[in-house]
DNA sequence: TCGCGACATAGTGTTGACAGTTTTGTGGCG
DNA sequence: CGCCACAAAACTGTCAACACTATGTCGCGA
């Protein structure tokens, strides 16, 4: 019953993440070995190597006897990763503007016209239906590029973005921006659509940064301290055996989880 | 006795690490765990723990139950790096020129005229004492585009230059080239820096590629093929005890390997 | 002679146990 | 009442053994 074709390491791997990207896992907190193996009911040095591969992804850091703990973005980091988007998603625009045919680009003007009819939801939120970034990544041909946007810098902000709403009236304004971007694409304009794709984010970064802005001025001083690590019995717990008391003192949807602790550990 | 104040697996990471960077470790060859295990005399699991994360670093490729293989940069790759190098690599001499003081540009241009005279060796080549895109990319600020530059790509194209000289004539010219940036640097210019910085790389990697296309000639139809993979029975063996047969028919230097494996297995 | 299937071998995947380190809880002392 | 030393707990680091897979070899039959 070795599951499909992969190996469990990967496939503990591929868990993890998941328990990540969904937030199940909250920034900043600890990962720790024995509660993932027995939540996924393998052993430890399997979980160890997985771990040790979101090491390696810089999804979690660690120090040597320390506990592993998953990446906490701080305002500063988010600001780096906006401004490598900026070039290299500039880039993949322009690389994309050479590389797709005629049909494609045709497709993506399409797609892009009819996720503008079906709601205005679909802007620039990452994993909707429509993703342009997504998509000039992916059509870009440089396929390490692509890893990087989509697979690297994306997700991580994915993360971040799960607390933030967008400034009102960004999203329309984005709208128009791709919009612009597509069609210079269209025009096969390489130049052209380079720049705009910067513009475009780097205007994203500001409505983001003011968004931060606006959220810190409204907190307040509620908890400027910040008591990020450091906590004291918090940490999350492997779900009792009956899978009822989950940790959700969290301000995060820890769900996805209960399911996954069904087993009587008869051992 | 355990070392410094690291575990052994990142000790073993960055052995690993310098042995693929030296070419000791030849690209595309496989990595055996237990013939590490053996060398470094350490167990098995330590050295497959550091193999996992160079595979997160993605300087060896694996699958399931075959063995680990250390990359090996096929044309497109390369292309692929220098099409981020110039894009990232300008965005950081970009930062540089904003955040770099006073008293660092001067010590920027002195230390490159300084390099100037000291002999026409260290114009663009990595690893050597002064190292314009290190020094940019440090200067930067942005902590990940550093690590993406200095850490992820460079250290790649160092290894694929161990095989391929200059073209005649660009050393001179990317001195030369270097010293217009950095006086764009230095006139707080930014976006000229940038520009030129790109312009730059995408002349290095024009010069590269002339290279390669020449050495694909001149090597004409000798191994067209090329047998890499599926090779049988050559691989990189673990030092019989003696330390004495060292599987020396590869092309490459297999030296610094030796001197690892005096220890007599007295378990 | 060539194809093909069973066997042997090398290497990876996984596990449980043991050792070392950090953190936490506790009790005595100033 | 606060603080420091000490001990227990929790967790990570390391290892050796076992299970599974892939690959090369050898013998068989057509």
């Amino acid at each position: 019953m070795p599951g499909e074709q992969s190996t469990l390491a990967e496939q503990a791997f591929e868990r993890i993440y998941e328990l990540i990207l969904s937030g199940a896992l909250p920034l900043g907190s600890e990962v720790n070995e024995v509660s993932l193996s027995q939540r996924f009911d393998i052993s430890r040095g399997t979980v160890r190597e997985a771990v040790r591969r979101l090491q390696g992804l810089r999804l979690v850091t660690r120090e040597p006897y320390m506990r592993a703990c998953v990446v906490s973005l701080s305002q500063k980091d988010v600001v780096e990763i906006f401004q490598l988007r900026e070039v290299v998603e500039g880039m993949a625009c322009r690389l994309a503007t050479k590389a797709m045919s005629d049909e494609a680009l045709d497709r993506l003007m399409a797609d892009l016209e009819r996720a503008r009819r079906n709601g205005a939801r679909s802007a620039d939120i990452p994993g909707e239906p429509f993703d342009l970034h997504i998509r000039v990544a992916v059509a870009c041909g440089n396929e390490r590029a692509r890893q990087l946007l989509t697979e690297e810098l994306y997700h991580l902000l994915r993360l971040y973005r799960r607390r933030s709403g967008d400034l009102p009236g960004r999203r329309e304004q984005a709208f128009d921006e791709h919009w612009q971007i597509v069609r210079a694409m269209h025009n096969r304009d390489p130049d052209l659509a380079e720049s705009l794709m910067r513009s475009h984010i780097a205007r994203a970064t500001e409505s983001l940064l003011a968004t931060l802005a606006a959220e810190r001025e409204a907190e307040g001083a509620s908890a400027p301290p910040r008591p990020l690590r450091r906590r004291r019995r918090t940490r999350v717990v492997a779900a009792s055996p009956a899978g009822a008391g989950l940790a959700a003192e969290q301000p995060h949807e820890s769900a996805a989880f209960a399911k996954e602790s069904e087993r009587a550990k008869a051992r």
